[in-house]
DNA sequence: TCTATTTTTTACCAAACAGTCAAAAATACT
DNA sequence: AGTATTTTTGACTGTTTGGTAAAAAATAGA
């Protein structure tokens, strides 16, 4: 395998998908709308114009920010649901790594949550794709459900893919009711609760 | 009871309150950050100057629409879950109102919950007025999961302020997630396995 | 009809906005 | 060293923004 070839040209004085999550930190505090052009000079260090000149216009760069996170975070909390344990531990584990990202660092919800609950903010193009990135999580949460009822862990009557909404759903759910709820073990619980639908 | 004498001065041409049903209308559908003032001098009809006379600034007119809301559509929704019903009955109504209401029409979600979503937009004085509001949901799905503990309805073992948290969380997943999931049957399946936690 | 008071209308402002242009700077290749 | 190519810099543009000022219009009471 060649290393690439040094193309002509002054070379770029950042790198791409760092300013990408810079960029990204940014919408996620601030929402699309309430994000300037500026705000995002200012956070990735980047000239205006090698910021158009890299990732186009304030939407694609969105765009392209949503694409990451899918890629990153979302990807990240999915393999959760995909490890070797029980139905029941991964779910419980999903949710416990969730609650300690949101209570003990940001605070900020889940990205694509946030941009759901404004999405007439934005172009509905942009829509489509945050559909398919947050469809990434509900899928494997019904996927999950189905190995607990493969295994027999989960009792074969159960409908996989209304749980596995049930479960999504309140995943989202605590993305928003974390911001103005601190109290995290009411919330510990809930989920305890809500596990026992399993049984 | 002695009829309001009327006042000096040229009279409204415009009904207050209409006038701020209107403007959260236009909050609602494009958020607080992308709604200008252009957009509420146009729904609601009234002039620029008149607008910031009755209600003050922009910030003033999205507290006072918060507030409205509140009063209004979280209030009914709250009642339904003071009903005389037993407790999973009076849950299950909540839920099918709600999402009645989505499908049905606006598909919009609850006015607090993308407010919430996106409060890192607007002044922190205004998220505490978003949480009490919200809250108000919360502590009526615990009062409703107490009642049924106190009625023998649900096991006395239960956590009433964890299956509350449990069932306030749900409302405000399905909130979110209805905006990207058009397929109404699996969200109903989904709350009639939620409701059997309560067995 | 005149005065006091309030609302409406119209015009306006400075600041911020998204996006563009053209010149300057930095590199690879010859 | 010179040329081609790309990025960076900094100025610039027309528009939109939230908010204000002042005059015009509409009413009650005298």
């Amino acid at each position: 395998m060649n290393i690439a070839p040094m193309p002509p040209g002054r070379p770029k004085a950042f790198d791409s998908t760092e300013a990408l999550r810079a960029a990204l930190q940014v919408f996620w505090a601030k929402g699309f709308a309430a994000t300037s052009i500026g705000d995002l000079t200012d956070a990735t260090g980047l000239g205006r114009q090698s910021l158009y000149n890299e990732f186009g216009d304030k939407q694609k760069l969105f765009a392209a920010a949503i694409q990451n996170y899918r890629q990153c975070e979302t990807a990240t909390m999915a393999s959760i649901l995909r490890k070797e344990a029980s139905t029941a531990e991964r779910i419980r584990e999903f949710f416990r790594v969730a609650l300690d990202a949101h209570f003990d660092g940001h605070r900020r919800g889940c990205f694509l949550t946030s941009s759901i609950a404004i999405r007439s903010e934005i172009e509905p193009e942009l829509a489509q794709l945050m559909d398919e990135a947050v469809n990434d999580l509900r899928r494997a949460f019904v996927k999950c459900i189905q190995d607990g009822i493969d295994s027999g862990e989960v009792s074969a009557n159960m409908d996989p893919e209304a749980l596995g909404m049930l479960f999504f759903t309140q995943a989202q759910g605590i993305s928003v009711v974390g911001k103005c709820q601190r109290d995290r073990a009411t919330l510990d619980r809930s989920i305890e609760a809500l596990l026992a639908t399993l049984k």
